[in-house]
DNA sequence: AGCTGGGTTATAGCATACAGTCGCCGAGAT
DNA sequence: ATCTCGGCGACTGTATGCTATAACCCAGCT
């Protein structure tokens, strides 16, 4: 007896099954998570540029579901920042400016200052352990020279971090902010490597001890020493496109 | 002519005119915006109740609007943290918890330093002399013994200091939280009053002197003494209800 | 009497259908 | 030649219909 409980029904395949051309989401969960998470992606890696118009045809189509489910994403990527929705015109990628960028550096660092604090405050055993883990993971990518490792270890050390504040709010804030940094900062970014794993290995270490003043000291600078290189690199690339 | 532009077609009444037990929504722009309104404003006052289980079928019925605006109002309020969707179950009211609310206090102490912070830092004097008038406001509310003009006063007056942090991020931040929080307190508040006032006044005062470093104490101690009073009351309605 | 299994009903999730609006383009007038 | 008006196409916003699932309840068994 197939029950109607446990097994998630295994015949479930009502996307188009045909030209769908990214691979046709075939999750047994919400289809609205499944096309956000696309979408996500695309935006992230440039695959839907800036002030591009969302038009939900089309991803429909090309995702192989309703609009429905393709609304209810953009209404969520609308709400979290990453496209704007004009009324009865639709949704369009959103437009990074300048001065955002700047005050989601800013209130980044703010935030992740109070984190490292917390964390410091509260952090137990098992949790420190799991900080050298993950800072030995960057080590490797690092000596690894592998770029796509080292930010993977680099959001998972700062997860880690986030998570260890205890604070929920907070947590989600971070989430937030954090994301739309990292989409801005891609097109220019290279992490900062060697010299942000060092900054790492130190702020382990005062959290380890318990310090709470200095852990928030090192963070506001680690994360401003970013907000730096970020400034840094914009301009070179904003040279570099002027002698094109 | 009747254009095609300007006039926003005045025979627009697709909501059942009928037994809307609230205000039929009769504006003229997005559905969706009118029904999250006017759950959140249900949600705030307690019309709905934590843990309540929204059926869209009711809320539309009740609205006088089809499943899909109330569905995608439902959305939102879940991103904003106002109710939780158990997936296939539905639309739940959040049930606040003691230490998501305490999370919420504190994380709410830090971006409004911060925000005091750069309001002294960049304020003009137009906008001092704005928050002037809003203290004077607060304090005929306060005389009056207006309680409902007192939390309004009180929510322009915060609202306004953080438009002067320039920091629009921050601003959305606070937003979110402000209100949540305000939600949480709302059934056993009771606004400080004369206290809180004078602490705004001691506030603008170093404010419009420009004096950063002591703008963000003080806001740091005013939102301290908020949430102190936030635990005590608590605690008081925890008694009371023990009681009966 | 308690527990297990099947059926029923209510409800969310998804798809489709319909209508109003916006922007564009071409035709005609000035 | 430019400006304006009218029509056309496209897309969003809203409504409705369909399906699958999850909880609930009762019957039958242990």
């Amino acid at each position: 007896m197939t029950d109607r409980r446990g097994t998630t029904s295994p015949g479930r395949r009502p996307l188009g099954g045909a030209r769908a051309a990214r691979q046709p989401l075939e999750r047994p969960a919400p289809l609205r998570q499944a096309v956000y998470d696309a979408l996500a992606e695309m935006i992230i890696n440039r695959e839907l540029q800036p002030g591009e118009h969302l038009v939900e045809n089309e991803l429909a189509a090309h995702l192989g579901v309703s609009r429905q489910p393709v609304r209810e994403a953009l209404q969520r990527l609308h709400n979290e920042g990453w496209v704007d929705l004009r009324p009865a015109l639709g949704a369009f990628v959103h437009v990074p400016t300048e001065e955002e960028a700047d005050q989601l550096l800013a209130t980044r660092t703010l935030l992740e200052t109070e984190s490292a604090r917390l964390a410091a405050k509260n952090a137990t055993p098992e949790q420190i352990e799991r900080l050298r883990e993950l800072q030995r993971a960057g080590e490797e990518a690092l000596s690894e020279d592998s770029q796509v490792a080292l930010v993977e270890a680099n959001a998972a050390l700062h997860a880690h971090l986030v998570e260890m504040s205890g604070n929920k709010v907070l947590a989600q804030l971070i989430g937030m902010v954090d994301r739309r940094v990292r989409w801005y900062y891609s097109p220019i970014a290279r992490s900062r490597g060697r010299e942000a794993w060092d900054e790492h290995a130190a702020l382990i270490d005062v959290i380890a001890e318990g310090n709470t003043r200095r852990a928030g000291e090192l963070m506001r600078k680690h994360t401003e020493r970013t907000r730096e290189s970020y400034h840094q690199r914009r301009k070179e690339a904003d040279e570099q496109e002027a002698l094109s």
